[in-house]
DNA sequence: TATATTATTGCAACTTAGTTGCATTTGGAT
DNA sequence: ATCCAAATGCAACTAAGTTGCAATAATATA
């Protein structure tokens, strides 16, 4: 499995011309394994000692945006959330969803919504859908107490 | 016009049992003359000279978020926009559009979309739609040059 | 395989948005 | 007019992200 996802990783930087570094194949593995958006900091966190200078996690996750690697999922306390850009069409990526309560968030990758009808005159590049609310563990939780 | 505001001003913070000052009757007016998302430092830029300490503004923001007489509209550029919360619905507001060329934003309170289905177990309490695009008076530049 | 070239990295210092603690001032109830 | 909790201002702090620059590493070429 974890063979694949490097194997993955490889494919990805070879096919954006990137150079195979240490730190560019570490970022990308983690976000692969997640298959949810992280933000720098829990790519950090999974990396734990094996994690890139920060300032270099940052400049890698640029790289990545340039080349269409990733995206930047949504932006939630200040913090970006970067996810794999193969799951998203053109103009919007399926609805993310947090839980407010565990701050875990899940792709609802079968709920897209149309796009909002724009009114004359306005070009929309980009749409974007957040959701919050309780995931089924917290719901659970907050049944019990 | 501008007594009128001022009127609607004093009538939320009435309505909310908040003391009249002068930071939170400059900071509603302002809020209710824009009718769109500001951002803490636009709030502070409109206000200029008479506007209240830094820290003043974040907790008058604060203390409207409470009694709900603004919402979070969204986060954007690591900064939160506020707006009026008089034309949300209890689960989501219009969704927001922002010209990527001049930074402006607009509400498209015409195209609310219906809510995202979500998998069995979540419980979803809020749904935010984002736009990206160009408006109109930065389409016509684009064409123009 | 060694070398050169260019991209990548790490470190320190900085910026921006927002927060905390505490002493001072003020709105409005009495 | 007085009092006191609520609101404000100031200084110092935190978190997320950025910039500049010197040191290092990946790949193309000899």
């Amino acid at each position: 499995m974890v063979s694949n996802t490097r194997q993955e990783a490889c494919r990805l930087l070879g096919g954006a011309k990137l150079r195979r570094t240490a730190g560019r194949l570490a970022v990308l593995s983690t976000l692969i394994e997640a298959g949810r958006p992280l933000t720098h900091e829990q790519i950090r966190a999974r990396l734990a000692e094996a994690a890139p200078d920060k300032v270099t996690i940052y400049r890698i996750l640029e790289n990545f945006l340039e080349v269409d690697i990733v995206h930047k999922a949504f932006l939630r306390k200040r913090a970006w959330h970067f996810e794999l850009a193969d799951r998203c069409t053109a103009r919007q990526c399926h609805p993310h969803f947090t839980c407010t309560s565990c701050n875990r968030t899940y792709c609802f990758t079968d709920a897209v919504l149309p796009m909002a009808k724009s009114p004359k005159g306005f070009t929309v590049h980009h749409q974007r859908v957040q959701l919050e609310g309780l995931c089924p563990d917290c719901n659970e939780g907050e049944r019990k107490n």
